[in-house]
DNA sequence: AGATATAATCTAACGATGTTAGGGAGATCA
DNA sequence: TGATCTCCCTAACATCGTTAGATTATATCT
């Protein structure tokens, strides 16, 4: 019985993610997704409670997408760890304002479980007390979600590049005078080189983690 | 002209900032701030273009209670550095949905760039290159924008404490057998003393910072 | 003082949203 | 056959952000 259910419900999720790809969280609908099932929108509410319901299955689906890297058995922990979090923030992208969905909605599912799991058990077999595991994986997923949301979040508000063009040199001006610290670092923080930037703050984080182990903390 | 419309928006966004510690976020409508006004929602539009002009200004304003330590002179960068970071925290948590308000509206005003050049400053005194100082200022308002956030998350959907307990029981049984790493460090996930656990995600990430400066990255 | 412009509010309504109430067609099982 | 369950329907409600356009108060100018 659990099981038949699941089939139904993994329908309409799938349909709900398409549609968020096309449309956007904020074009999400009840009724648009309705509409894309051949569906009058209340029937929705015979296979989901809400609208919270669907999305919690919605970040379930696409967090099951991150794939648990099992080829990396002879390198070493802090390699293994990243590729966690790089299979985790490429799961994110794979769907639009993907980051945001699985934000909004904190349920530890299996998926989420599965990953967390391979995470603690990489940092504790490194030698990290399951105190250190635990402070270290909320600050790192923390990271990837502000991160990925961010990085998904740069086109609805602003017009495309064109427009962070536009900012950036209106801004430079100004930071050369009021804001000289920020003025020096501008060009990093618009880099528009994401993989790179993504991947210099889990490095930061991961030389902070090493570091804690190291001190026998 | 710039100085005299802004006094009657102060006034509005202040009102706004009452209302969102009455009745949160969700709660948080036109007409119900219209209402605390004596006003009628549609007055508020002369005021602010829309409501996101209204969250933004309020955003602005939390961030505005930032204060920046002026007496830790002789101490210190990273001490200096983390004092910082436990302002944000706090004008965050002064309000209900502080950290999620501030989260949804990524808007670059005076006070954010005031506090964002005195943290890129301290790091850069502290030997870090622009570059650097760039990713670890991003990976650090990260961590506190997901932190603060899940922190005021937490009793909107559960039911308090007692939910939590409840959860963490029923989750101890079935972590033992299939997530050990998890469950080894189960304690310290539920660990309620979240001052204490903001101190050691900010001391990971400051120590990752110390050792990529110490290497002359 | 009287006319005029500007600032600030009002009433009325629109379109869209999540959601509920209640009913009905079709399959399944007794 | 009759009953039960699954899944969908129509109709509607309350609430939301927002717009259009009229109306009042306040200050300014002649």
């Amino acid at each position: 019985m659990a099981a038949g259910v699941g089939i139904q419900q993994e329908v309409i999720v799938r349909a709900a993610l398409t549609l968020l790809d096309e449309v956007g969280l904020e074009g999400l609908t009840m009724r648009r997704l309705a509409t894309a099932l051949k569906i009058q929108a209340p029937s929705l509410y015979w296979h989901f409670p809400n609208k919270q319901a669907l999305l919690d299955g919605m970040a379930d689906a696409i967090f099951g997408a991150v794939s648990l890297p099992r080829n990396l058995k002879g390198k070493t922990w802090d390699v293994r760890l990243k590729a966690v979090f790089r299979s985790i923030r490429r799961a994110f992208l794979a769907h639009r304002d993907g980051a945001r969905v699985f934000a909004g909605t904190y349920v530890p599912t299996d998926n989420v479980l599965r990953v967390v799991e391979a995470m603690m058990a990489l940092m504790q077999e490194a030698g990290a007390s399951p105190k250190l595991s635990s402070d270290a994986a909320f600050s790192l997923v923390y990271y990837v979600l502000g991160f990925t949301m961010e990085e998904q979040g740069l086109d609805p508000r602003t017009g495309g590049p064109l427009d962070l063009a536009n900012r950036q040199a209106e801004f430079a001006n100004l930071a050369a005078m009021k804001y000289p610290s920020i003025h020096a670092a501008l060009h990093r923080m618009f880099d528009n080189d994401l993989d790179d930037r993504f991947e210099a703050g889990l490095d930061l984080l991961i030389s902070g983690l090493r570091a804690r182990i190291d001190t026998r903390s």
